[in-house]
DNA sequence: CTGAAAGCGCTTACAG
DNA sequence: CTGAAAGCGCTTACAG
């Protein structure tokens, strides 16, 4: 049974349908046939071809396939950053879909990189795979219209700008930050800081903003300031950390824009003798791996991104398998609110 | 220059190469040379193809690329955990070495999954990429000869068993498991615990080694308990805490075989009221992001992950690059011990 | 340096 | 239900 390991100088080859039709004494078509509708074929017939291609130990050769059909049957996802947990909870959902749908993704990690992200745009789209879910940087979706224009299907996960003219999915994230500020000022804190993150980033706009609205909606004797970051990892928020204490007027709620950040902020804190929540609560955002195993837990806002990662997958196996009546559409889903022990000790 | 978006029952086609040809007013033959052997091709003509294939918005088509060359570009890495930062790191040294050399490197997630191990190995299979990083499970290697039989050259990270018939970089397990024994002796602990991990993951065994034998080399007094667990995971380091707890003899110094094993150690002693360092100083194992996030920073040993990458990618480049004089090797790398507050307060 | 032509391994109407 | 044949879009000797 077991096969000879072919000498080096001999190199091994996979076998052919052609090699499967020969051995199971039927044409190369009903091999075909076989793989791809099997409910045509009788099952003396398929019998035998299986037995063929057990014995040879044949697989499909993808790249003739893909080039005869016309369409691959592997879909593409990139992600932006396979370090954060939220694009791993994103991959899972969306690896679980495909292959109920037995279709194989693909990942690639774009890095917060633009030009990693437009290049593996390219490379999906030059092996013709029958789709691509895209979790986009802010910086351009020049590289959506290019791959369009060439009848790849493709859909935006987790940020979208203003298109409207292909699907995505995305997370109210003025919602989150609405949750966030109003947890604060449900536990009584009333002197808020909005920590961190780069000005220029939608989310954290829109979270920023949502924070505004809760407040401005809650109304008295509430303050919500802001400082801003280069970025959001865990270095940005020991920095702001030092400056708050350095000026020594603390805020007694903080809420950050990624868990990084929040976690840099904490450890700064506590470092410094302040007590967290007891001085100041600080929640989150993303609720990533390690807002769970934190020595403090982090309150954080949860992102949904296994849901994310189905929903992307459906929306764009829709457009592969119905383009004619498939209607782009967005859908937003809602954060949620987690409450661990950075804002509410036991 | 806006190319017009196409109407939805007229649906975009790429252009082909024999598009380009036309434009450009060469033959097909002279296009191809112009993307693979621009040497060969004078300067005028590789001008006038790369013009027409600008205006034209032309992506070559892989899936006939690999039919017609007999090879793909694209290298295929199989991760057994992406939520594990240690396979992170791998992807991006594969990745850097990868781009560098002009190959895609695409990307799929066991999800410490043998069954999905095996059919990302497939996949890859059908897809007649130029190789594969696989970083396998324990659980088995019988995909690496079935692919391997089809001329697929593969590399093994991480754990490669004692397969000796293809390339493979690992790290020095036992030596790990030795530098964090150490360590704790170094910092006057005697009383130490191995902590977790299931008994028949190869990793776990050799850390575990290597400890014992740390102890053994320097005798007086040093005693090592071992208590194993069903798996890595933060709750499995909690219950083990427990344990202790309950039984009233807690060691004075913790192994752990992975970071969230110690994790979920440090935060129910913690919890206890026992301090980290003082009454016991905890080591995690992987350097995973986290480690250094936690209101703890956690010591622990780092594995050079991307380094791990960058190694594996450069081996199967050899292999696929050099058929002929390639010869099999298995390169080991250290693991570097990482002192952080879990063990030594400032 | 350029072109004409065979062939890579499949899928898919089309006959039968 | 099965087979013969065209064709998918490239690469690559081979002539010139």
């Amino acid at each position: 049974m077991t096969a000879v390991q072919p000498a080096s100088d001999d190199p091994a080859v996979a076998p052919s349908m052609n090699d499967v039709a020969r051995r199971a004494g039927v044409s190369l078509g009903t091999v075909s046939h076989v793989l791809n509708k099997p409910e045509i074929v009788s099952a003396k017939t398929i019998a035998r071809v299986a037995a063929a291609i057990d014995e040879l130990g044949f697989v499909r050769n993808d790249a003739a396939r893909s080039l005869a059909a016309g369409r691959s049957n592997t879909v593409g996802l990139i992600l932006t950053d396979v370090g954060n947990s939220l694009f791993v909870d994103i991959a899972r959902g969306a690896e679980g879909a495909a292959s109920s749908a037995g279709r194989s993704l693909l990942l690639a990690n774009s890095d917060v990189t633009f030009q990693k992200q437009e290049s593996y745009l390219d490379i999906f789209d030059e092996a013709r795979v029958a789709g691509i879910i895209l979790a986009p940087l802010d910086a351009g979706l020049d590289g959506v219209d290019r791959v369009r224009r060439h009848g790849r299907n493709i859909v935006l996960v987790n940020y979208a700008g203003d298109r409207t003219d292909c699907c995505s999915v995305v997370v109210d994230e003025e919602h989150g930050g609405y949750l966030a500020a109003t947890h604060l000022m449900d536990i009584g804190r009333s002197r808020l800081l909005f920590a961190g993150g780069p000005e220029d980033l939608h989310a954290v706009n829109a979270r920023r903003e949502g924070a505004r609205r809760a407040v401005r909606e809650r109304g008295n004797g509430v303050s919500l300031e802001v400082i801003p970051s280069r970025n959001l990892k865990s270095a940005s928020g020991r920095s702001i950390a030092r400056q708050l204490l350095d000026d020594g007027a603390l805020p007694d709620g903080i809420l950050a824009p990624a868990d990084q950040l929040a976690a840099g902020l904490i450890h700064e804190l506590t470092d410094a003798g302040v007590s967290v929540p007891g001085d100041v609560a600080v929640i989150g955002y993303d609720n990533n791996q390690f807002a769970s195993e934190a020595a403090i837990p982090m309150s954080t806002v949860s992102q949904p991104g296994h849901e994310m990662g189905e929903e992307a997958l459906r929306l764009l196996l829709d457009e592969i398998d119905n383009p004619r009546s498939h209607e782009h559409r967005r859908i937003t889903l809602d954060p949620s609110l987690i409450v661990r022990r950075s804002t509410v000790s036991r």
